[in-house]
DNA sequence: TTTGTTCGGTGCGCTAACGCACATAGCGCG
DNA sequence: CGCGCTATGTGCGTTAGCGCACCGAACAAA
């Protein structure tokens, strides 16, 4: 498939965000690639050989237990990169990352952006700006599930996943809602028929629209803002430079 | 209080791991404190103006929510540095930071650390292999929070206690654990009775003495072993080089 | 020794979420 | 058009953890 302008390598903010020679030196080893819902990028303790930029992809970050219960620990979407542990020098992480909800992205060999990122420069600043940003993710994930309710887990969700894509409307089942969130998938029914009976959203068959945004930004819990907030302060366009 | 050899900076694995000649420009700077429990060394959204290494002391990074609930995002002891988010770009995050349990450590001016982090040497490379390591506790924090029981997250967070602590004796209130890990006082009590029943631990009025360590690990979730092993995998003294 | 304060233990009733079982309904495919 | 698969809705009983109230016990300071 052919990089149209509707999806271009700068629909991911962290591409966009870099100066044109940087930009210059990475493009010739980015990769359009197709990154389809379930695809498993990286297992438990696997090396990436790839970092990955999703455009319209999103990637979930997550862990399985030994009983086969899971949590998302964060999602990547085209706000961000997957692959934090290449630069932060620890190859792997324990945690599984698989894509959560299907499109596109573009990949970068290890090496290309190793080269890049120890030149110590704005690559440099950006990605680790971007980490830290994925750092408050994870945190206010640990709280949300400490002290919220489903339904407002489910609020920050699907708040956090629309940021990422362009549409109101996602395809995904309850099923894959629940194990993202670690719940029963009948937590997530009885959430989704609240939202539903407020006139939120609607929901049919694998396919979950957004009927009232600001509604939904009033049923929230506070971790949706926090983490939104901390990612416009980290990575609104301005300061590249240290 | 004089620095003496029980409290000398090496006590801290990532001073202990620098080379001479970066530990000897870094040793300029470096300033021996006090960490007194409570201590609020960095509330949410504040700029640090020293980095922190505990020798003794551990310090809490928490989040306390609008309604005052609380819980812990992970722990700093003499295992890391207290103020990623200096040399991660982004100067504060939405977290606190107080100290959990009384003791000592170094700080540093914040300028000395960025000039020896903007060398993009041995230091930078060791700081962001810690800072991964920090991103899997707050990640299996976040996991634990959701599927494990009040009784496993007390064995696990005693364990990662204690792995920073000489003792086998923590001056501790169960108030405090709760705090810590966002549940009821009586939670606590009710956990660490079961442990105490089972001859694990011995408990008085603010002091908890672990009896069976063996036995602790028999108990806790897999979270525990999840953390430790990726900071030793991360934080182990050989690769300092990248 | 006394007294006051803080810490820990215990017993309610309540609720959110779980595990399970099963009914219904959309939707693709032949 | 009908079949069958998969997604969703619903109704149990169960349980972990919560909120509250209160007691007793340990410790510190006078």
């Amino acid at each position: 498939m052919q990089c149209s302008n509707i999806d271009a390598p700068q629909k991911n903010h962290l591409l966009a965000a870099l100066p044109a020679e940087i930009f210059a030196r990475l493009a010739l080893h980015l990769e359009h690639v197709a990154m389809p819902l379930g695809e498993a990028l990286c297992a438990s303790g696997a090396q990436l050989r790839y970092v990955y930029f999703p455009s319209s992809a999103i990637v979930s970050l997550h862990y399985v237990m030994a009983d086969g219960a899971s949590a998302e620990i964060a999602g990547v979407g085209n706000e961000g990169v997957l692959g934090t542990a290449i630069f932060m020098g620890g190859n792997t992480t324990p945690s599984l990352a698989t894509v959560q909800l299907g499109g596109y992205g573009y990949r970068l060999p290890i090496k290309a952006l190793m080269d890049e990122f120890n030149r110590a420069g704005v690559l440099m600043r950006l990605l680790l700006r971007y980490t830290q940003a994925l750092m408050t993710q994870m945190a206010q994930t640990a709280v949300c599930n400490r002290h919220h309710s489903i339904e407002q887990q489910l609020c920050r969700w699907l708040l956090l996943t629309l940021d990422r894509v362009p549409a109101l409307e996602l395809t995904m089942t309850q099923e894959l809602i629940a194990s993202m969130l670690g719940v029963r998938r009948e937590g997530i029914t009885q959430a989704a028929s609240n939202l539903q009976r407020m006139g939120l959203i609607r929901y049919r068959r694998g396919h979950i629209t957004v009927l009232n945004r600001a509604g939904l930004e009033a049923q929230v819990c506070e971790c949706y803002l926090v983490v939104k907030k901390e990612f416009q302060r980290l990575l609104s366009d301005a300061p590249a430079a240290q």
